[in-house]
DNA sequence: GACTTTTTCGACGTACTGTCGAGAAGCAAC
DNA sequence: GTTGCTTCTCGACAGTACGTCGAAAAAGTC
């Protein structure tokens, strides 16, 4: 399944050390950004030498792509509703977005690190493309629904409104102390840059 | 003026160097991101060895700093017209939003690397924190003149909105591949954030 | 040409990363 | 209970990059 080095099966004490090589890591992107973790923190908390942790994992980065592929679940979590719907449903995308803010107030070091240790790393910027891509196929369709059915007003390509609208997500619950606040502010907004119409049609570019 | 740590004064030698040592910093910019510029490469493009590099610079932050320092006052240029005007003008802010691309299409690496190195690194942060609070404060109080005259519609209180627009917009310009290109786009999408309004007013959260 | 300031660099110490091979520990089967 | 396998462990090594220090060369001044 996963990329592991030398292990080859068995629910052994090796286990045991994966588990706590991970928790250690839950637990240090609580307290300090990723960049901040070493390998050596990371052994240390499971309790084994250095050279050990290789044989768990091949870097710094394979354990933050395990702690992701734990969550990668619950990023799109709750966003059914509103991705698979019709209009401007406030109550549908503050579903949505309230769930991915919960994911944000806890796990935000361990997104953050990610995106940031994304350009100049492969599979994390495989996993990025990979999250934004299925958010932005899925809001693109929306559009396209909405804007069939005359339920929104024309502009950008479906496919660019809705990378904006993921890139506004992304960068606020990124930067927020608190994303959990952001939530209805969020709401307002995305709505507006969706169904916002105020007679002034945007010109080409 | 700046925080070199050898220098005492005198338009000599040394000068040529510093300059050599941006100037190489510019074209490494060019090629490749910052992270993965090492003191080696700057100081072997100005001529010198490594240990001298840190008597002109003390880190190669410091040369970002200086980079940075640089391209400051064009940051918020052709912004004035809109930012100190009222309503929804699209082509003040479209003539806002072109200069700031074109920032991006030639400053891209500088400033994404500069973003990327902020967290955990105090003077990154501080210009970030600068630039964000400069354009931030001057359009909240844009915000707050237009509902004021009745020209906008209420919303996230001023500074927020003014905050998700400044993300929106770095966040874009960071990850377009063309930053000119999203310009037409980002003006339709921050009027409606501004101005739009479809009925449906925000619910507090 | 003595004196000061500017500039240069090699040598050093540090922090972190990743690899290698020797071998200990765990667990069969005989 | 010792042979033989896989799982697991670690010390030692090599590599890269950073930043500091002090000796001394180069440049500038009188």
């Amino acid at each position: 399944m996963s990329t592991l080095p030398g292990r080859r099966r068995g629910p052994s004490k090796g286990d045991r050390r994966e588990q706590a090589i991970l928790e250690t890591a839950r637990v240090l992107l609580a307290r300090k950004p990723l960049a901040d973790i070493t390998i050596d923190e990371l052994a240390a908390g499971a309790e084994i030498s250095r050279s050990s942790f290789y044989f768990y994992f091949d870097s710094k980065i394979a354990v933050v792509v395990a702690l992701l592929h734990g969550i990668t679940g619950e990023l799109g979590r709750d966003a059914g509703p509103w991705l698979d719907g019709t209009g401007p449903d406030a109550g549908a995308l503050r579903q949505a977005l309230t769930s991915l803010a919960v994911l944000w107030r806890d796990q935000g070091r361990l997104l953050a690190g990610a995106l940031a240790a994304a350009p100049g790393c492969p599979p994390l910027a495989q996993w990025r493309d990979g999250m934004r891509a299925a958010h932005v196929d899925r809001l693109a369709a929306r559009i396209e629904r909405d804007r069939a059915a005359g339920l929104a007003p024309d502009g950008p390509a479906p496919r660019v409104l809705a990378g904006l609208i993921d890139d506004l997500r992304t960068a606020a619950l990124a930067g927020a102390s608190d994303p959990e606040e952001l939530v209805g502010d969020l709401v307002t907004v995305e709505l507006r840059m969706l169904y916002g119409d105020f007679g002034v049609s945007h010109s080409a570019g």
